[in-house]
RNA sequence: GGCCCCAUCGUCUAGAGGCCAAGGACACCACCCUCUCAAGGUGGAGACACGGGUUCGAACCCCGUUGGGGCUGCCA
């Protein structure tokens, strides 16, 4: 055991060439989880060297998804764009030490050497060949023809390669610019990385880093830990390109940061006492990276939409208001915060209860919105149009309705009709009693005389709580409504 | 092809030799609750890939097979 304790330092290295994906999303957070639990750093670097495919407005969406996420980050970002100096003295060095090579070699000239049956990769034609470096000719790093380089891994343990598997690889391009594997050793020996939590597509590059490392310094080896890739319903690895997996899209759909926080936590891990819904302090006090399942995880996008409804519901009605708010004005521009806020205000508390994202409450509260107003018209037929007593019953509840609207002073007349009710007249437990008091002279149970209704005034056969609704959206428009939908079934 | 990783319900997992005739959660089905829909409650169906060892005893250890995945670029 080391006596004296180093500072953990850990980074975060993504490269911007596509939108910011859950799979790094989750390497983000296991690497942070782990600063913050052993007190050290995490570092963010931006790894940029391939600039063909680099593009910084991608830099910027990963900074906000890990904002977003409230990953906070303690040191960076660093660019390795940036940093290219420092990669050509190591190459430099490398050449110098006798640890690497000129190659002027080019793809065709290998393939063209390549015989049936000869191995893959490089063949080391340059090897020997005392080439003196300069544009046109890459840097090879010489590979040992003996031995085994061992990764040492907290997720899978030691594992090993044998040396003469790894072909001598590419430091510096041709074209003199350096390649990720160079970048990377370089960078992490020069910030000091004591752990390396990355996704274990990289493990096979491990042994490689680990050479260079070696020939580099001889600065204490970084311990590694390779987390199991995230998969989609074929089980391959989540592709940006493939796979609908952005951060950026989540948020949009309204899943809550929290959300995916605990989700991705448990993608991979469990705490001891197998709860899976909990806090972040949960997961500092007890994530252990030595824990972290080996085999590739599943995103699985139901499972995260129940997350989601969970903490949803555990939002109070004010957060849930502020936080689906936007989600409304993105819907509706034109119209005015407060206009939304009047009735939506009244209606959150229900409609908390029923969304599993953000987005969905746009949809639940379209009634209230959407001009013209325009009952679903498979509803409409099926619930009123082939209903028996539909017609009847609508006009028998209508004059009702409007009875209720006169005694309270907002009726058909009158200039507003939104607002929630002030407890008399034209509320809720009124207008349930109302209706059911039609229902029973019609000899129809509530459940079914209740549909007409709400196809002709919310619109669809299902959403919220029927009256509540109705008292939101208020006498003169529910009124108006039923009349409708009342001449509509007549114009058939 | 080569190198490497992995293998418990459809999915995410608990399980570190006896407490497992394998537990939880999502999804699914049924019922209850109920003004619709949800939410919630109760119950149900559903897995240790296969074959050899080791051991008094294996989901757990070892070997092999099969299956899946990753890497194999002068991308990261």
């Amino acid at each position: 055991m080391a006596t004296v304790s180093e500072e953990v330092r850990v980074r975060f290295a993504p490269s911007p060439t596509g939108y910011f994906h859950v799979g790094g999303a989750r390497t983000a957070l296991y690497n942070w989880l782990f600063a913050r639990q052993r007190g050290g750093k995490l570092i963010l670097r931006i790894e940029d060297t391939d600039t063909e495919r680099s593009d910084p407005a991608w830099t910027e969406g990963i900074l906000k998804a890990l904002e977003w996420l409230n990953i906070s980050i303690d040191e960076g970002p660093y660019f390795q764009s940036q940093r290219k100096n420092l990669y050509l003295g190591a190459a430099e060095k490398l050449f110098l030490s006798g640890h690497a090579y000129a190659c002027d070699c080019t793809r065709e000239d290998i393939d063209g050497r390549k015989k049936e049956g000869s191995k893959p990769g490089y063949d080391n034609y340059c090897r020997e060949r005392g080439l003196v470096p300069g544009v046109g000719r890459a840097l090879r790093f010489r590979v040992p023809d003996t031995g085994v380089t061992v990764v040492n891994d907290i997720v899978r343990g030691e594992v090993e390669f044998a040396n003469v598997s790894i072909e001598d690889f590419v430091l510096l391009k041709s074209s003199g610019d350096p390649l990720f594997v160079l970048a990377v050793v370089v960078d992490d020996q020069d910030m000091g990385i004591t752990h390396i939590i990355r996704a274990e597509e990289h493990l096979p590059t491990t042994p490689k880093a680990l050479l260079l490392w070696q020939a580099l310094s001889d600065k204490k080896l970084p311990v590694f830990a390779h987390l199991p890739v995230l998969v989609n319903e074929k089980r391959q690895k989540l592709s940006k390109r493939r796979d609908r997996v952005a951060v950026e899209d989540y948020r949009a759909m309204g899943i809550l940061p929290e959300a995916m926080f605990n989700y991705l936590t448990v993608l991979g891990w469990a705490p001891k006492d197998g709860s899976e819904i909990f806090k972040p302090e949960k997961a500092l006090a007890e994530f252990d990276l030595g824990q972290v399942n080996h085999s590739p995880a599943f995103f699985d996008e139901k499972r995260l939409f129940y997350f989601n409804g969970h903490y949803i519901r555990s939002l109070t009605d004010g957060d849930f208001v502020e936080r689906a708010l936007p989600h409304l004005e993105k819907a509706y521009p034109n119209l005015d915060r407060q206009d939304i806020l009047s009735k939506f205000v009244p209606l959150a508390a229900v409609t908390k209860e029923r969304v599993t994202t953000l987005e969905e409450s746009v949809g639940l509260l379209a009634f209230l919105f959407d001009v013209p107003f325009s009952p679903d018209g498979d509803d409409f037929q099926k619930l009123i149009g082939e209903s028996d007593f539909a017609e009847s019953f609508m006009r028998d509840v209508l004059e009702h309705f409007k009875q209720a609207a006169d005694a309270d002073g907002r009726g058909s007349l009158a200039e507003t009709g939104s607002g929630a009710g002030s407890g008399t007249g034209f509320d809720a437990e009124l207008l349930k009693a109302v209706l059911i008091q039609c229902a029973d002279k019609a000899g129809l149970k509530l459940a079914k005389a209740q549909a007409p209704i709400r196809v002709s005034v919310l619109g669809k056969k299902t959403g919220l709580p029927l009256f509540e609704a109705l008292e939101t959206l208020g006498p003169r428009e529910v009124i108006a409504r039923l009349e409708n939908a009342l001449a509509r079934l007549a114009a058939v």
